[in-house]
DNA sequence: TTAATGATTGAGCAAGTATTCAAATATAAT
DNA sequence: ATTATATTTGAATACTTGCTCAATCATTAA
């Protein structure tokens, strides 16, 4: 759907909307920034990031934190693993995951400010 | 579903379960930051805000740069303002929205650093 | 080898979400 | 007043997502 048929006027200020087209990150970025918020946007998943912030923990000491069930502490960091975010290294049956991104805990911080105020 | 049903060995290291979930923020702390990171987690939304950052828009203007519909804009705008993240202004027929807090850019900076590496 | 334990995985379900469409508001122009 | 325009809103729908449950894998212990 164009923005041509959506607003009758199609655009009100021509010249700002390119100018700010111009200097947007690309949709790939975009879309990539938008991934990297969804990983800490669930309660769950930032509780774990919070806590491997401060140490490194085994998946059942996750959910011991988290309180929620190894199960779905699992398929959470399978995410997380995914998106780069934390990593592992297995030690006997255990599993100790740890973060993998210096980002991380400084977007942590800012959003603690934000919600403090 | 607590853990003590969920992991055989119930904790792995209970002084680290311990130490750890003292350092942790409030639950509600933790929901709220959440819920901050989600209203950038989405494509859409995240593309107004990086528009936002850079000029005052009017609601079609929006529509135009990020490509999506007037009502779909509309619909995310009412989530940005619930979230405080964009005030807005009305002039004549038009609303500007623009953004309503300084710890935006920073998480969107810092997420644009993640993505690009 | 067999049993036990920590962790992972896939399917299924309930809840949440982003968009569309149509209708409703609000303001300005005629 | 009537019409046009910019925006908002509610309902409906297709899609996504986080959890549970059961089964499986991997490693260690007996």
């Amino acid at each position: 759907m164009t923005n041509d048929t959506v607003c009758s006027v199609e655009i009100i200020d021509r010249e700002k909307v390119d100018r700010v087209n111009q200097h947007l990150t690309s949709p790939r970025e975009t879309v990539d920034m938008a991934g990297l918020f969804k990983a800490l946007a669930d309660p769950t998943r930032l509780r774990i990031v919070q806590a491997l912030l401060l140490e490194e923990l085994c998946v059942c000491d996750i959910s011991a934190v988290v309180d929620v069930s190894v199960s779905a502490i699992s398929h959470q960091l399978r995410l997380l693993r995914t998106m780069r975010i934390v990593k592992y290294r297995k030690q006997g049956k255990q599993v100790f995951y740890s973060l993998d991104d210096e980002h991380i805990s400084r977007l942590v911080k800012i959003a603690l400010e934000h919600v403090i105020e």
